[in-house]
Order: C-alpha cells, then sequence, then structure tokens
DNA sequence: CCGAGACGCAACCAAAAGGTTGCATTTCCC
DNA sequence: GGGAAATGCAACCTTTTGGTTGCGTCTCGG
C-alpha cells in the first residue's frame, strides 16, 4: 500500500483546483467549457452575469490552477479545458474518503477486540 | 444518456465541497481526520501552525460544506470526517472530464466530416 | 482606410476571509 | 471544592477576492 502521507498529498496537490473551483462564476465557466468546448472571452462572457474583465480575471484564475489554457487565434482568445487535473483532483478525493473507510475500520477492530 | 445540465448541476451541488477545500488549513484538517480518525478541536489544533479559534472557524466551514460533523462529548467536541459528500464531488468531477472527452469527440466528427 | 469587434491594462472599491486576542463557561478529576 | 482542560463568544484587524469603470491596442473586413 502507500504511506500515510500518500493521500494527503494528492490532495495537496490537488488544492488549486479545489481553490479555483469553489468559485461559482468559475465552475459555471467550467461547465460552459466542458460542455460546449472552447470558446473565447466574448462567448462566455454572454448570460455570464458578469462583465468581460470578471471573465478574464476568473479565466486567469483557472489557468493558475491548470483547469483551462489559451489559444490567440486572430484578435480572439480561445479557451480550452484542461481534464486532467480535475481527473487528479477526482482522484484525490477518492482517496481521502477510502482511507477514512480504513481508518474506522481499523477504530471498529479496535473497539471490538 | 443524462440531459444536457445532468454534470452541471452535479457540479453546482459540490460547489461549497470544492470551496471548503480550496484553503490549505481545512484541506490539511479533512487529510488529518481521513487518516487519524475522529479528534478534538485540541487535537486537531496541535501543529496546524494557527489558533484553537482559527480551526474551530475553519471546522464550521466544513460542517456547512457537510465535509465533517461534530458529537459532543464531556467537555470536548470530537468532529468526523464526512466520506459521501467528498465521493459526490470526486464523481462530479469525472463527469465534467467525461463530457469534455464527448465535447471533444464531437468537434472532430464535425472538422473530419 | 477605417470603423467595429475582441482584448489588455490599471486604478479603485466594497465585501468577505482568515486570523488574533481577551474573557466567559462548562466539565474533569485530584 | 477548585484548578486546569476544552470550548464558546465577540470584537477587531489586515489581506484577499470579486467586481467595476475607463481607456488604449490590435485585428478583421467591407
Amino acid at each position: 500500500m502507500s504511506r500515510p502521507s500518500a493521500s494527503a498529498a494528492a490532495a495537496a496537490r490537488a488544492r488549486p483546483v479545489f481553490s479555483a473551483l469553489g468559485d461559482e462564476t468559475r465552475l459555471a465557466l467550467v461547465a460552459r467549457l466542458s460542455a460546449g468546448g472552447p470558446q473565447s472571452i466574448a462567448q462566455l462572457t454572454t448570460r455570464a452575469g458578469v462583465t468581460r474583465q470578471a471573465i478574464t480575471k476568473h479565466l486567469a484564475v483557472l489557468a493558475g490552477a491548470k483547469v483551462v489554457h489559451d489559444i490567440r487565434r486572430g484578435r480572439e482568445r480561445i479557451w480550452e479545458l484542461d481534464p486532467q487535473p480535475l481527473q487528479d483532483a477526482s482522484r484525490a478525493l477518492d482517496q481521502i474518503s477510502r482511507r477514512w473507510d480504513e481508518a474506522l475500520g481499523r477504530l471498529r477492530a479496535l473497539v471490538e477486540e
């Protein structure tokens, strides 16, 4: 098995992703990019409820967490989802749950012995 | 299959969890509870780097996201992990990744036709 | 060529977050 | 009984966050 700190380290690495997805606007952006594919800032701003500049800032935060990346094309900037960090974060959460189950099992064994 | 908004709704429900885990101290608390089982505030404060009051506040935030819950026992308050919301969040992230793969596939098909 | 479309940059602002200190309470246990 | 342990409550402070407005720049297309 893994060392005690293995899942904790994985979670720590995923922390920027959690932080980025914790905001409602940003999570909506990710959902949109996930379902609608690569889109420009102007496109992502429509029906977002906030200014284009706000969207730009949010995209920068998401990019900082490696959740999205941009591709410049002419006068526009296309943003695309990066699924890998999301997968990693997903696995990290799963490991935390599993580790808890193990800890619970050990506790029960301790009580019943 | 699910409707277009299915994974988005799941993600939206998981947002409080992401928000809660986005903080370094809180993520460390979750990791500790996950690996070490139920613990009191005093225990969780040791080697945390911040005050007991700060820990108390963080636990309140985690409780708000249903990630932990407390059990009062005598003069102390035991905090325990709640794995279900973490599992749900994990699945939500997974679905976002999958949906992106589908969208990518449709895009490629569109280009190559 | 030149107007409109798509962005970038910077200053500024109000609210929320993270943290601390000080003091009151409740519960153990010698 | 009484001190120490474990917490709760509240006021206060600083930094970060999310958002806006204003203006300049680059690019496409008729």
